[in-house]
DNA sequence: TCACCCATAACTGTATCCACTCTGGAGGTG
DNA sequence: CACCTCCAGAGTGGATACAGTTATGGGTGA
């Protein structure tokens, strides 16, 4: 399948700012891997890519190279590039450290939201509830990724950049989880609003066990689906990480 | 002051292999600059560069984005790119994250290693004792930063790059921690010993017990130190986090 | 002394060229 | 028929030149 015939049915590049073409391409790309239109292992021509894209090879080039940082594509040298999967065992460690650091944000985060943070939480959460009910998926992420961000928006610039680069590694494989459980919404909700509460009352050790529980029962559905294909090997790091957080180390 | 004096008395750039010398250029600019020779705010201008190294500036560029995509260079259009510092907040936040991420993977390894990592991490430890004595710091630091690697080596390749990133960060301050206390090696030799002994053993409170404390005495030493030239507030962040590791989410 | 302006320098993107490497198929060999 | 070898074409990586745009810094005038 080659990439034109991929991408044929999305929106085109945009280059808003003709000064950071390899930014808009990275962007481009990276939601490209992100959502799914290119699946893990296709292969990316530069040549054909940059004459898809109508950019020139140096930016697209750059583009690789901050993809290949984020681990979201394979790069050998004079080998094409190809789109990296995760198996159910890498994706049970990413999800362990996101549960980690992502309680960890929410703890640091608890009582020191502003009002107006906290005004965008509370609209971010309502979002979600219109999208869902609405069928609008597409809108439902972008609203559940904003509420994410703010409810672990005070841990600082390098970790917050992490925690989104884990989300997004993971959200590719948030799909399948969704369209085999679109009916638990309502607890799932009841578990966003939970986070809610504890960060904005500034209740550490809730929040914290909020956001493990929230997070550690995706990451159980998550790697559940994608073991059907495979030997199931259950989720034992996000479990070993979810007993640290709720009990501490005393608990072997 | 000019890039060619700032990395005039170190050594050339290698390039060992004249297909990748992007990846070449990444991690020489990358040790320049955690090494502190190239420190924070310095301008790196690419056409200068670039004569420096004696690359082009397609490479160059390319590890630019590498750099940026890891948080050690800023980059804006047009603009040129300037060596990222790190403030105490900051640094705390990041210690904090650390701090949580190689206990958990401590606690993932424990009890997983082979016979063959095992006798890695004893030479790596052993190492240590040897160059530090001999006064050797850059060959204590590779010891160092292989033995926490081995330590560390069962949470995946995702989280894995993560934590190396975080250490590369932080290893650029913690220079400044080995001048002012070079003298209370025995302690945390005798700490990096308990880590060691918890994850051979498999015992996985124990393993995040050790590394948490290390890395959290770490963490203060170092925070504090930056603070010495600015207003000091301490480490909240790695405070919570070691906390909530210890105790988990119980205790607020 | 300070504010402003302009020439210079620097960055970004594009295009093109060349060297080197890898892939995959044709053809030969056992 | 399976396997190997070899080679042409495709692909990647690097160097260089050029155009357009912006920041910088020093000189000038108030």
């Amino acid at each position: 399948m080659s990439i034109g015939e991929l991408i044929g049915g999305r929106d085109g590049l945009r280059i808003p700012d003709p000064r950071q073409t390899s930014v808009s391409v990275h962007t481009y790309l990276r939601d490209l891997i992100i959502s799914g239109d290119l699946p893990p292992g296709t292969q990316l021509k530069q040549a054909e890519l940059a004459r898809v894209l109508a950019v020139s090879r140096t930016p697209l080039r750059e583009a690789f190279r901050m993809l290949q940082e984020e681990g979201l594509i394979s790069a050998e040298p004079n080998q094409r590039s190809r789109v990296v999967g995760l198996d159910a065992e890498e994706l049970d460690s990413l999800y362990a450290a996101r549960v980690t650091l992502e309680s960890l944000g929410a703890r640091l985060t608890a009582g020191k939201l502003s009002r107006e943070e906290l005004r965008s939480a509370t609209a971010a959460f309502r979002e979600m509830e219109r999208t869902y009910k609405a069928g609008d998926m597409a809108s439902w992420t972008v609203a559940h990724r904003s509420f994410h961000r703010l409810l672990v928006g005070r841990c600082g610039a390098t970790v917050l950049r992490t925690i989104n680069s884990y989300a997004q590694q993971s959200e590719r494989y948030v799909r399948i989880d969704q369209n085999q459980h679109g009916n638990d919404f309502s607890s799932r909700q009841a578990e966003h609003q939970a986070i809610f509460e504890a960060v904005r009352d500034g209740d550490g050790g809730a929040a914290v066990a909020a956001m493990a529980n929230h997070l550690a029962g995706t990451a159980r559905r998550v790697v559940d689906g994608l073991s059907n294909r495979a030997p199931g090997h259950g989720t034992p790091c996000v479990d070993a990480a979810l007993s640290l957080l709720l009990n501490g180390c005393s608990t072997t």
